[in-house]
DNA sequence: CTAAGTGTACCGCGTAACATAGTACACGTG
DNA sequence: CACGTGTACTATGTTACGCGGTACACTTAG
């Protein structure tokens, strides 16, 4: 094992913490990311592991390797949606509603939560209903 | 393997299909679950991996299970919503938002996904945003 | 050209999760 | 009692994951 346990395999760790820097504009288009090796120290990972996620991200096409250069963030250009992206997309939604559905989370609080991922990052603090201790 | 290749243990395609049912309204509170062997052979499953999908689902206080008679619908009362588990729903909208970003989906259209996992169940039609090419 | 840095491709190893098969037990109901 | 119920356990095989190590082709800087 790596470091502790997570449900989520290290690489799509890596690759989320990347998109959502690229989503946020902390990482530009063009702009150079670590080596493999460099990279590999500052998350403290196997270099196999941080090669493993640049060549998922590449799949998705949004990174974008040379491959003597390095690799670079990528503009998504003509990135049509695929239908069955679409599918996937609706189901894990639909699963997280049902989990918000049975938390007593209501829809308002939901669309809340969508504004705050689409917009910018960090979220509203959570509206208790009536409780202050 | 059990049939094709999937990305999601069976036991937990399971899970979702038994939860989504009872969001839905499909599965009322106090409806009996078909016995174990008997769901291993309408889902093609072996026994043991409905028993591990049941066990699950009692930890997660859906279903309620008795030694000799089965195992029911149970309901929801006072679900708390846990904040560990409120991290992990908008951890993964925060995914499902980053990937549609991408894919060029629209908030309103996000918008409109929501409210229909939310209420009911059919998704409504993917409106295309005036390309015909 | 040489050297360093880049991504990439392997092979092996160990751990864990997953799914199956089979058997057995405790419980409730008829 | 016999039957169906959930549960527990052992065992086997497959797959994914992560690490370690090595090697190769490529680009850039010296």
């Amino acid at each position: 094992m790596a470091q502790i346990q997570r449900n989520q395999p290290l690489y799509e760790q890596l690759m989320w913490r990347i998109k959502a820097q690229v989503a946020s504009g902390v990482l530009i288009i063009g702009e150079k990311l670590p080596s493999v090796r460099e990279m590999a120290l500052i998350e403290g990972l196997n270099p196999n592991t941080v090669a493993k996620a640049y060549r998922a991200l590449e799949n998705q096409n949004v990174i974008e390797t040379v491959t003597g250069k390095g690799t670079f963030i990528r503009a998504n250009d003509e990135f049509t949606a695929d239908e069955q992206l679409i599918a996937i997309l609706q189901e894990q939604l639909g699963e997280v509603v049902i989990e918000a559905k049975r938390a007593s989370i209501s829809v308002q609080e939901l669309h809340q939560w969508l504004d705050s991922c689409y917009s910018g990052k960090p979220h509203s603090p959570r509206r208790m209903h009536g409780i202050s201790h």
